[in-house]
RNA sequence: GCCGGGGUGGCGAAACUGGCAGACGCACGGGACUUAAAAUCCCGGGUUCCGCAAGGAGCGUGUGGGUUCGAUUCCCACCCCCGGCACCA
């Protein structure tokens, strides 16, 4: 068949529709009962000046989910923002002396060209950066509420430091004992500072995950394994000749009579008493700070040696009476439940390396249900298999289940010790040394404490700063306009609070401002919110799984305990986009392996940009990127275009279809368009599966054409009327 | 070690409920059109063997077993790759 080449020119298609949908407010919304609502969101980007091809994908999964729901009559919330706090731009500034502010607008400006011209159907007008202060002042309204109700707290505590960035680091933004942004290893540092309280929040993050059945499973459980939820007990082991006790937790209280010596933590505040009536104090102090040091080290390098020394004390199993001896460990973690643990080297590996390197005894306390107790003597690991109790006195031949309810509930009677929860989860730490953030609404009055600036005197508007050194903390401590202010309650000389939030907090609930983009009374009006909320689709990358979506959950639940939403998950249906590598790398400005998505744009226009994009995999699918297929996109589309052109004329005139009059082809193409019509929607709607949706209409295509082609030699009546049908449906399926 | 995901042509992939494995695309080869090229259109292709050919036979979805009339799909055992967590008591 030859059908003459048309005249595709997608540059001047996409001038002309996007002028069309920009003049019109084509993809503007309000709320409207009568009708469903669906609200689509891709994750909001940092601007840094260019988009790349894997933001862009991401924008393009949203855009189609959000045009599909569109025609399927859905009113559709589809906005998009900037998080634009952060830490680069004030490092250029240090480099360059460009102000964060000056840089921040200027790449937003440039990246929203780049989405306009990829053809993205946002609603432009609710469109918020997180730097401005129409939308950070509710960060400090936020921050105020959660203070009021001891959410927001401060403290002195060991916290995470990168010396690069000069700030500190939330548990969450430590991998592998490095600065998630810069790599750089994380030091310990003691500093005051402000925490949210989202462990309050721990059991309700970890119960609800099992509701969210549209969330890819390894995303629940790394939220799971981050939440580290322990069921278990704490106990209390007398001290021998002391007054007091040592309280140990442990899973695993059904082997207590396996307990023969107890190991404390480093950190754990006895140490310091045992050390002072020790022989030799000094040594004793010396090693236990070896061991705090090694373990910041150990948890970096994963290997170090276990060890520990004798305190010379002794406590009093609290269940079989024995006198156990305590010893300081170098892998007793002190952060982590009370600091200090029982020593079962039957049932726990490092215990039993431990007693085997100390000569410390082990006794056999579990037997299998279908063996006898083992023989110590032949163990080479440790038995951590539950069974039966053994040389547990009266709790001789119980199952370790039953076993753990009778123990626990003994040691309550008896107020030494009751069942409890432990959580690996942690308070974040919010307070970051930076500028380029949100400042903190408080004020240190040395009279009345901290206290909060009054919500009339909000926002906090962030000082401009002349100079950026990247020297000291807290920047904003270098202004003293800023920093002194009288106390809101006593009147009296008072200082600000000079730290920033963590960016973090900015994108914790930026998805609720969207639906009441500009009310300046509150963050949003709860009414629209609970129209347009929760999100019903939501894309972005997976390495937000323990930070933005996790932070995100804990804010939901902060709004609906304040009564603002009526909902405890913000995202039904959460799609974690795969990456686009380029030669084996993830694309960024500094490897300089980032594909600019404008010269394709230039190339090829949008349409061929993003059916490519959407066809190389799916969704949820790591891919390489290579130019190698745009091309083939561009000719479908022009294949598309020239057997549309082709049957025009003839379909405008053709009389309606009848069914009982078509001949075997026309029967054919007119259960394939029917049948492309199924797949596409099952695949774009059902399974998010972008790939297959495309080659389903490249089939209905590559029928269409011999069909063209038969009708050419020998037209039908209807030919022209089944033609249009599968035309017509085409392009919408396109669209 | 624990948890999650995966392993299918030269490449990206598809196979939705156990029913013709490799749809669709990329790259490639052949042909038509053209003075020629580009573009376009048509045809071809997992692999081995037999055949001049039309065609035929065998093997084939990480490996080894199993269930079944029938297995990429279900079951058992194992290997490898990717991601997450990890001295959490």
């Amino acid at each position: 068949m030859c059908i003459p080449v048309p005249d595709y020119h997608p540059q001047d298609l996409d001038k002309k529709w996007q002028k069309r949908w920009h003049d019109g407010r084509a993809f503007e919304v309000v709320e409207d009962p009568s009708r469903p609502k669906f609200y689509c969101l891709e994750m909001f980007a940092y601007p840094s000046g260019h988009a790349h091809v894997g933001h862009v994908r991401n924008y393009i999964i949203g855009d189609v989910v959000a045009r599909l729901k569109r025609l399927q009559g859905f009113n559709v919330l589809h906005p998009f923002g900037w998080d634009a706090f952060g830490l680069p731009a004030e490092n250029a500034a240090i480099k360059s002396g460009i102000h964060p502010e000056t840089s921040t607008l200027g790449n937003i400006s440039h990246m929203k060209g780049q989405l306009q011209r990829l053809g993205i159907s946002y609603a432009w007008e609710r469109e918020l950066a997180t730097c401005l202060p129409d939308y950070y002042r509710w960060n400090q309204w936020l921050f105020i509420r959660m203070f009021e109700r001891g959410l927001a707290y401060r403290r002195r505590s060991t916290v995470n430091w990168c010396p690069v960035d000069n700030t500190v680091l939330a548990n969450e933004q430590v991998v592998d004992g490095a600065c998630w942004r810069c790599g750089t290893t994380v030091e310990q540092k003691d500093l005051e500072q402000w925490f949210f309280r989202i462990t309050a929040y721990a059991d309700d993050l970890l119960a609800s995950a099992d509701e969210l059945s549209q969330w890819p499973e390894k995303v629940l459980t790394m939220q799971r394994n981050w939440i580290g939820r322990s069921d278990g007990a704490r106990v209390s082991f007398a001290l021998d000749g002391w007054p007091g006790a040592i309280e140990v937790f442990t899973t695993r209280i059904d082997t207590i009579y396996g307990a023969t010596f107890l190991l404390l933590g480093p950190e754990h505040p006895l140490v310091g008493q045992f050390a002072e009536v020790a022989a030799d104090p000094k040594a004793f102090r010396d090693q236990a700070a070896r061991y705090r040091s090694q373990d910041r080290a150990g948890r970096v390098s994963g290997e170090v040696e276990k060890e520990g020394f004798f305190t010379g004390q002794y406590v009093v199993n609290p269940f079989s009476g024995e006198r156990a001896p305590v010893w300081v460990a170098n892998f007793v973690l002190g952060e982590y439940g009370t600091g200090a643990v029982m020593g079962v080297p039957f049932g726990d590996q490092r215990d039993f390396e431990f007693a085997r390197k100390y000569g410390l005894p082990i006794r056999a306390v579990i037997r299998p249900l279908d063996g006898d107790v083992p023989d110590v003597g032949d163990m080479t690991e440790s038995r951590p298999d539950e069974g039966l109790l053994a040389n547990s006195g009266p709790y001789d031949g119980l199952a370790s289940a039953e076993a753990r309810r009778r123990l626990t509930a003994e040691a309550q009677t008896r107020g030494i010790g009751e069942g409890t929860v432990q959580y690996r989860l942690k308070d974040w730490g919010i307070s970051r040394q930076r500028y380029w953030g949100t400042p903190i609404p408080m004020i240190h009055c040395p009279h009345c404490g901290v206290v909060a600036v009054p919500d009339d005197q909000l926002p906090v508007e962030l000082p401009k700063l002349a100079q950026f050194t990247g020297r000291g903390d807290s920047p904003l401590a270098t202004i003293p306009e800023f920093v002194n202010i009288p106390c809101p309650t006593c009147g009296r000389a008072a200082r600000r609070e000079t730290d920033t939030m963590d960016t973090f907090v900015d994108s914790s609930w930026y998805f609720y401002r969207f639906a009441d983009a500009h009310n300046d009374l509150l963050p949003f009006d709860p009414a629209k919110v609970r129209y347009w909320c929760p999100v019903d689709f939501y894309s972005g990358g997976v390495e937000h799984a323990i930070l933005h979506l996790i932070y995100s959950r804990f804010f939901a639940r902060v709004f609906r305990d304040l009564g603002m939403v009526d909902h405890s998950e913000p995202f039904t249906h959460l799609l974690t986009q795969g990456m686009v590598l380029k030669d084996g790398n993830v694309m960024s400005k500094s490897k300089g392996n980032v594909v600019d998505p404008d010269t394709m744009l230039e190339q090829a226009g949008a349409d061929a940009l993003r059916l490519y994009v959407m066809s190389i995999a799916p969704p949820e699918k790591e891919v390489e990127w290579t130019d190698n297929g745009l091309d083939g996109s561009f000719r479908w589309l022009a294949r598309v275009w020239r057997v549309a052109e082709h049957w025009h004329d003839a379909a405008v005139t053709a009389p309606p279809l009848d069914a009982a009059t078509l001949t075997a082809d026309e029967r054919a193409l007119r259960r394939k368009t029917h049948d492309t019509i199924r797949r596409v929607t099952a695949d774009l709607d059902v399974r998010k599966q972008m790939n297959t949706a495309v080659s389903a209409m490249i089939e209905l295509v590559n029928d269409l054409y011999p069909f063209t082609d038969a009708q050419r030699s020998a037209p039908t009546a209807q030919g022209a009327g089944v033609a249009r049908e599968a035309i017509e449906s085409l392009v919408l399926l396109v669209s």
